[in-house]
DNA sequence: CCATAATTCTTTTTT
DNA sequence: AGAATTATGG
């Protein structure tokens, strides 16, 4: 077996998956075979012995979840039982135990699911998506009589979130000065309604992990036990309590196993602190540090251009990559006059290209903001090619789907107030803004017992009546957990909230509005479609785990992945630059190269960011094997008043013999065109 | 209390 | 330009 494992890595993958005890930091660059080189890890060790239980791999996203879940399968020809796309399921087939592969939250919120009780959470804990976390910020700075026009709530949220990701706990601080002190104040009343609630919020998957580790020494020691092998997966993403965590686990036996690429960090935005890497190699002293340098992806003119752009970068992790692959062609770089030139001209590029032989799931378009899709999907909607869009439109962000998501998180905890405002009038009942006032001055955090002492009180008879109906559909869908599966529970919310006639009123009163309508009735039959895998699970842990794997899945249309192998062709796929990491494809499209978008204007004063920018820049153009096709629109509509750009100056960081530059082909007047 | 009108954001990237 | 939030009137 360990022959075969072996077999197509060159040196470098060799010595880093070969190695079975003791730290490792890899720095690996683009297309230089990362996932291989995780992927056959876990084979080694499994074949030198280490029981598979034993290993724990983490990752960032569900996609590298699920990729590197595939490939590990298939080294280990292990038949899932389970639905793979049960993201949360923790595969065995008789004795054999797969390595758990999950990303941070996922496997965080699995620990918690445990050992939660010891900070006062219950078992069921809801998860906030930002939404929410925005709205609770916004109420309990209105509680607090703070100005939202001169302090921003999102500004506040984050700072919350960053306080957080420090692992600076509400308890442990006060601010020092008078803004910090005011976030302080929120960040209290923000962490005890969390708590009240019973809710978490991102970081609290982490922070709160960390925390219990931390306070439970016994807790830690037997999870240190059981993933005695841990390997992280685009390590320079990590933020400082994602560090911390991996260091609590990994301290004992020392086996950690950290890859990533100093050069791809796009996600300092977010946190991610590319000091983890400098402190891997002072708090794990012993570590072998291993680069991959050579690429096995794109052609030799794709990779000089990408090092070009990075050089400009001054913080950096010195590396020289290589490829044997062929120069391959020129870049093309092409300026169009306007977003709709520019998006016609790539749908003509895909027609020649396509005739040449590329299939359709060759080609990728990738752009720096989700708003620059909309043209190029009309481009290509108008020549019939199929596409699909990563990210960017959240089916669980539509209001019809979040209604109904409401009404599950209300029944999986009643605790949940921020689901109970949502959906205690949602279809109207008669209840108004006063009710839910009384209701949450009950001083009652379960919520049907709060409306069940309400409706002991008197009131307007309208009113009592409207509560009293109000908690026999909340008595009614709390008994759905333990009865139903959960396929069923949402059939019975939708019928017993008469949730699909408001739908259809709804739009009966909007006489014009007959699509959106069906759109939406359609939207909650995909939804049934999406929970059916779920009901094979015990009665109430269905709702649990579909639950908290909505809340940590980001791009949404994945549940329906398996439509794009049935075609031969394949869909053309737009994403984001960010969407697009780990991913490869022949032909590469980047649109929107202008100063002002890539780089993105919110960057232009600040040097730190403006080198992320050229790090996305580089993820981006590293995508393409064969093919890359720059573009550019010289009058760009932005907020519905049209700017003019000019050229990226990344593009102008590419040595100009690596590029075929066309130019506009137009003279005449360019204002029609606009 | 609800539907419509007026207004004010929004588009950086995501677990 | 379009969505989302707030103001207003029945």
């Amino acid at each position: 077996m360990t022959d075969s494992i072996l077999e197509k890595l060159n040196d470098k993958q060799i010595e880093a998956v070969k190695i079975v005890d003791g730290p490792v930091l890899v720095i690996s660059g683009p297309g230089s075979g990362k996932t291989r080189c995780l992927t056959h890890r876990i084979a080694h060790l499994i074949s030198a012995g280490v029981r598979p239980q034993n290993i724990l791999a983490v990752t960032f996203t569900n996609k590298a979840t699920e990729e590197m879940r595939n490939r590990v399968s298939h080294l280990l020809n292990f038949q899932f039982p389970i639905s793979p796309g049960l993201a949360s399921a923790w595969p065995r087939a008789g004795n054999f135990q797969f390595p758990l592969i999950g990303t941070f939250h996922s496997i965080c919120a699995r620990i918690l699911r445990n050992e939660i009780g010891r900070l006062g959470y219950s078992r069921s804990f809801n998860i906030f998506d930002d939404d929410d976390q925005l709205s609770l910020t916004k109420k309990i700075m209105a509680e607090l009589e703070i100005d939202t026009q001169r302090f921003n709530p999102r500004g506040v949220m984050n700072k919350i979130s960053s306080l957080k990701t420090e692992l600076k706990f509400p308890e442990n601080y006060d601010g020092e000065d008078f803004y910090s002190r005011m976030v302080a104040k929120i960040y209290k009343n923000y962490q005890s309604q969390l708590q009240k609630m019973n809710v978490l919020d991102f970081d609290d998957l982490i922070v709160l992990t960390v925390k219990i580790f931390k306070n439970y020494p016994e807790v830690l020691d037997r999870y240190q036990e059981m993933w005695r092998y841990i390997l992280v997966d685009e390590y320079q993403d990590t933020s400082y309590d994602q560090y911390v965590l991996i260091n609590l686990l990994g301290q004992k036996y020392r086996n950690l196993f950290c890859i990533g690429d100093d050069a791809q960090s796009i996600y300092q935005f977010r946190r991610a602190d590319i000091r983890n890497i400098l402190n891997f190699e002072r708090d794990y002293p012993e570590a072998k540090i291993i680069m991959l340098e050579q690429n096995y992806r794109s052609t030799k003119n794709i990779l000089n251009a990408a090092q070009e752009i990075i050089s400009n970068n001054k913080s950096q992790i010195p590396k020289s990559l290589w490829t044997d692959n062929n120069s391959g062609h020129k870049i093309t770089v092409k300026e169009s006059i306007n977003e709709r030139m520019e998006a016609q001209f790539i749908v003509e590029e895909v027609e020649d290209l396509a005739a040449q032989g590329y299939k359709l799931r060759d080609f990728a378009v990738l752009y720096r903001t989700h708003a620059q899709s909309r043209a190029i999907e009309e481009a290509f909607v108008a020549k019939g090619f199929p596409y699909q869009i990563i990210g960017g439109i959240k089916f669980y962000q539509r209001k019809e789907i979040k209604d109904i998501l409401a009404y599950l998180k209300f029944i999986n905890n009643p605790n949940d107030i921020a689901s109970f405002e949502r959906i205690y009038n949602i279809p109207p009942r008669g209840l108004g803004k006063g009710v839910f006032e009384k209701i949450s001055r009950q001083d009652e955090p379960n919520l049907i017992k709060a409306v069940a002492a309400l409706s002991k009180e008197p009131a307007p008879p309208r009113q009592s009546k409207a509560i009293a109906q109000f908690l026999n559909l909340l008595n009614d869908l709390s008994e759905l957990k333990t009865t139903k599966k959960l396929t069923d529970i949402i059939k019975a919310v939708v019928k017993k909230t008469g949730y699909e006639n408001y739908l259809i009123n709804l739009s009966l009163s909007k006489s014009d509005d007959h699509e959106t309508n069906d759109e939406r009735i359609e939207n909650l039959k995909e939804l049934l479609t999406v929970t059916k895998k779920y009901d094979s699970l015990e009665m109430g842990e269905g709702v649990e785990k579909f639950l908290e794997e909505i809340a940590l899945l980001q791009d949404t249309d994945k549940l329906k992945d398996g439509e794009i192998d049935q075609n031969k062709q394949g869909k053309i796929t737009l994403m984001t630059a960010h969407a697009s990491k780990g991913l490869e494809f022949p032909v590469v499209f980047l649109a929107g190269m202008e100063e002002g978008l890539f780089p993105h204007s919110r960057t232009l004063i600040n040097p730190v960011e403006l080198e992320e920018e050229r790090r996305l820049c580089y993820v981006a153009v590293t995508r393409a094997k064969e093919r890359l096709i720059i573009t550019t629109a010289k009058y760009r509509n932005i907020f519905g008043s049209t700017q003019v750009n000019l050229l990226s100056r990344f593009v102008n960081e590419i040595p100009t013999k690596l590029v075929d530059y066309q130019q506009m082909s137009w003279s005449d007047d360019e204002t029609i065109y606009y």
